[in-house]
DNA sequence: CCCAGGTGCAACCAATCGGTTGCACATGGG
DNA sequence: CCCATGTGCAACCGATTGGTTGCACCTGGG
């Protein structure tokens, strides 16, 4: 069945994993070596690969990171749809509240007065 | 003086608090209504009064919201600065990495050449 | 005044998260 | 071939999270 047809699809896997520091330091190294490893990955950051792995899972279910086999190495490397996707969200949701806000703030100083 | 690295702090506290749905909830309700308490909020919301104001001082944590007294009520209002910051953060980082990662292509294709 | 409505704090609970260790399994290059 | 290297899965652990209940504490309006 098609789920979140209500008008706005959740981004909610993309913020939950951005609201990861390690998370974004691997999309980083991911964006700036063109892709990686669990293992290489791991090298580079403070966690074992395993820690690495389960933040790779994270990232792919928000559609952040792809992988594909390459040998008997798992490469992934990230897709910045998402985030850009999620960025217009944000943008969107912004406007729209800072309109509603300014009309309010506007209608409060009407009934005051001058 | 003028720090030219100041774009490059991580907004965590924002995306922590935008990463949960009741919190997303929480700002929509005090931008449509220009303000709430946190008894009203959890009228209209599917938890108690108490879970709400953890939410609330989550989203403070974050700068999105800030709390005045107005009688013997504390009054809740939304301040989408932070956000819009943080949309902007963002956004700089996709198009970096973007750009990061076609250069990255371009120079593949360079490689094997045409 | 005095009590109802609103807040604040604390304890408690289950579930989830981020991380680790340990081990089994695949695989490809010397 | 065969072993080093890389991956996959599972169990376990402590800390955090999201939520609750319970109670004490203000405060202002009838």
């Amino acid at each position: 069945m098609t789920r979140t047809t209500e008008g706005e699809q959740a981004p909610d896997d993309v913020l939950v994993a951005l609201a990861d520091p390690i998370r974004r330091e691997v999309l980083a190294v991911l964006a700036r070596d063109g892709g990686a490893t669990s293992t290489s990955l791991a090298a580079s950051l403070p966690v074992t690969r395993q820690a690495v792995a389960k933040h790779l899972a994270v990232l792919g279910r928000a559609g952040l990171v792809r992988a594909h086999r390459a040998g008997r190495e798992v490469r992934y490397e990230a897709d910045l749809r998402p985030l850009r996707r999620t960025t217009r969200w944000m943008d969107t949701l912004a406007t729209q509240w800072e309109r509603r806000l300014n009309a309010i703030k506007d209608l409060a100083e009407g009934s005051t007065g001058p």
